[in-house]
DNA sequence: TGCAAATTTCATTTTTTTTTGAAACAAATG
DNA sequence: CATTTGTTTCAAAAAAAAATGAAATTTGCA
């Protein structure tokens, strides 16, 4: 097996475009660390976006010169997304693989993972809120309880039109 | 005038809930957080959210127990987000800040100046994509076009969606 | 205008996050 | 089963982000 440690097109497939491959990389790097993943994260799943053929792991890592650590934990994080898949490919026991396309699939697991646990815990401060409220003089009471109100109102209208969003999306 | 450098209470107004303060802050940074903002911008913002009366920056620092260049740094992003507001005070040349608490208006303008300039480029970049696009071999340019439609529909629907979100967030 | 209070700026330090690389582990093959 | 190949884990290193603090600047006031 031919070994090749450098960025280069190295590929069974003859591959097509390493400039478009390159935008791709830097297009998901910044998506992806807009939502606050790091930036091999956004790498590999670039790479994979663009690849017509699945690719194990040791060969994600030489092509984005990164280390096999980074990889093994960026897909780890991309498969905990749903971002990406495993192919089976015959004699061959490495594990391949491949992004996952559909974005609105992506971000409904994204919201639900990322986003509503955060939601959730919240709601929780905000009771606490009620509780630890100051002893009740005249009306700062009032003022206080406004502001919680619109905290309450804040986190429901989240809950109800995050996971909404992802349905909204059809491209 | 009296100086303290600690976390506690020392506002004219013989300040409610401290506790409240806390999990306010703790809220906020939070959030904040979570839409990549640092620790201090959540802290400043947190403070001001629970307070009656608005405070001057050396205050908010003091109170918080964070530096006077941290502050003046944190009021500017949250001055740039309109997130807080200053208020006049007679007979004190400082400026007093309190916090803008129409989250609908709040995520209007992060929307506008913090996500949609990174969609335009995105947009650029996509078309530099189909420039870049490999030497037509057949079917191989069917896939890579494919690819490219959907990052365009993707960034086409983003487009759209967040701007109407803040709307639809009737709080 | 000249001074002092308030604020901003920015080089440096501190803290946090990410990556690395090597050891531990797992799994398939001969 | 022993060995080789592939993968994960995790302490340490590197990089990135944020906070500090003091100098520079601005601003209102006497």
């Amino acid at each position: 097996m031919p070994l090749s440690s450098d960025l280069e097109t190295q590929s069974d497939h003859a591959v097509g475009g390493r400039e478009l491959e390159l935008e791709s990389i830097d297009f998901f790097v910044r998506l992806m660390s807009m939502l606050g993943m790091p930036r091999s994260v956004g790498e590999i799943y670039g790479l994979l976006y663009f690849s017509q053929d699945s690719l194990p792991m040791d060969q994600i890592a030489s092509r984005l010169g990164i280390s096999i650590g980074s990889a093994s934990q960026g897909l780890r994080t991309l498969r905990a997304l749903k971002a990406v898949k495993t192919a089976y490919v015959a004699g061959d026991r490495r594990d391949h693989y491949f992004a996952e396309t559909e974005f609105r699939r992506l971000f409904s697991t994204f919201i639900k993972d990322a986003i509503m646990p955060h939601l959730d815990s919240a709601k929780e401060r905000i009771t606490r809120m009620e509780e630890s409220l100051p002893p009740g003089e005249r009306e700062d009471l009032e003022f206080y309880l406004v502001r919680i109100e619109k905290l309450r109102r804040l986190t429901k209208a989240s809950g109800r039109l995050l996971p909404a969003l992802a349905g909204l999306l059809k491209l």
